[in-house]
DNA sequence: AAAATAAAAACGAACGTTCGTTCATTTTTG
DNA sequence: CAAAAATGAACGAACGTTCGTTTTTATTTT
């Protein structure tokens, strides 16, 4: 009885749900600015006034949506837990899970540039500050005695390594139907996960 | 005369830059929907309605600014004339052509997502696809005989030297003023050009 | 199990504001 | 002096939010 009662979602949570999966659609389809709330009410499947019994503005959806689904919380807990016999093992097994997961809802990762884009990154920074300290200590744990690194600083090390991540979903969501998309070569995770681990040239300096 | 009068703009053509110089500002702090006609007239120091004597309209004044601000329209012709000894030279030489020259204005690179998140690539495909075709040939004949490349595919060369020219800026413009930043190396940009070039791992397959 | 009841949720009209754009008019420019 | 540019009031539409009301839900009392 106690496990199935509380198993069992009120009406009022099913439509704030209802609510921001509605409204998560369409800021990734237009943006937050030109997302009105009579849309988001419109997909949701309730009146105008209804939003405001569960949210109490359209900036606090955004935000709710962003806390709930930004994508490094999801792929927060895969990298902790990646393993690996070596460093370049644990490294691809830490970028295939991480694209893995993202790859299953790339536009997720759109909500971060939205944030850039029409919130200056008011709330990117605080969500930034809450990541960082937890991911920094792995990279550094990482670090520690590993002689096959040429890169020694964590922080870089962190930074290139989501920075890769990111662009690698950036440049896939714009060129992919491109001219160019025809000329990649089938795996561009796999490439991309190379050219991190060895760079382009073949010498090591 | 004809050379002192061909030199000389005309009020329009001031009026017209003026606007395009006040709008660039405002959608970079608050992205397009959230900026007002009224607020690039303000800014731009002239009438509401004034605007409609050189703009058709606010989408208009985008496309302008898209076309005329874009960061790959100064960052093309550099990387076209980028020299050097070696495969390794060149593109030392490329990558810190195009930073600098991007970095003098970097907050230019927020009209690529602004684009991206608002207009959801709508500009952006044609632009690309208007790049694409004039930058692929350059690494393809970058890449004809030299052995010390690792990559050998075009595209590939092309895009992850975009991709990792993007991800530095937006982790430069997310991170910077956040704890990690403070841990970085002080020059983040051959830090991480070495990367490109080298990889993370000290040993090559 | 049924009835009662208070809280939660849904409703849709209405509010005041702001939006992009138009327009007739005046001023400035070449 | 004709064309270009600037003006600011005005337009209808759309915006986020509020509000009084009705309906539904979940719990308590019979």
């Amino acid at each position: 009885m106690a496990t199935k009662a509380k198993e069992t979602p009120t009406k009022g949570e099913v439509t704030r749900l209802a609510i921001e999966d509605a409204a998560v659609e369409l800021f990734i389809e237009q943006g937050y600015h030109a997302t009105s709330m009579r849309q988001i009410a419109d997909r949701a499947g309730l009146a105008l006034g209804g939003i405001y019994n569960h949210f109490a503005s359209k900036e606090e959806i955004f935000e709710a949506i962003v806390l709930d689904k930004h994508p490094y919380k999801k792929v927060l807990p895969l990298v902790l837990e990646a393993q690996g016999e070596d460093m370049k093992a644990f490294l691809q097994n830490a970028v295939k899970v991480t694209l893995g997961e993202l790859g299953s809802e790339p536009m997720y990762m759109k909500l971060m540039f939205i944030e850039f884009v029409e919130f200056n990154g008011k709330h990117g920074a605080s969500i930034l500050s809450e990541i960082a300290p937890k991911v920094l200590p792995v990279f550094e744990r990482m670090i520690k005695g590993r002689k096959e690194l040429r890169v020694t600083n964590p922080a870089l090390l962190m930074r290139s390594f989501f920075g890769m991540i990111i662009s690698y979903f950036i440049t896939e969501m714009l060129i992919s139907k491109s001219v160019i998309g025809k000329l990649m070569p089938k795996d561009t995770a796999a490439a991309y996960t190379d050219i991190y681990l060895h760079g382009i040239l073949r010498e090591p300096v």
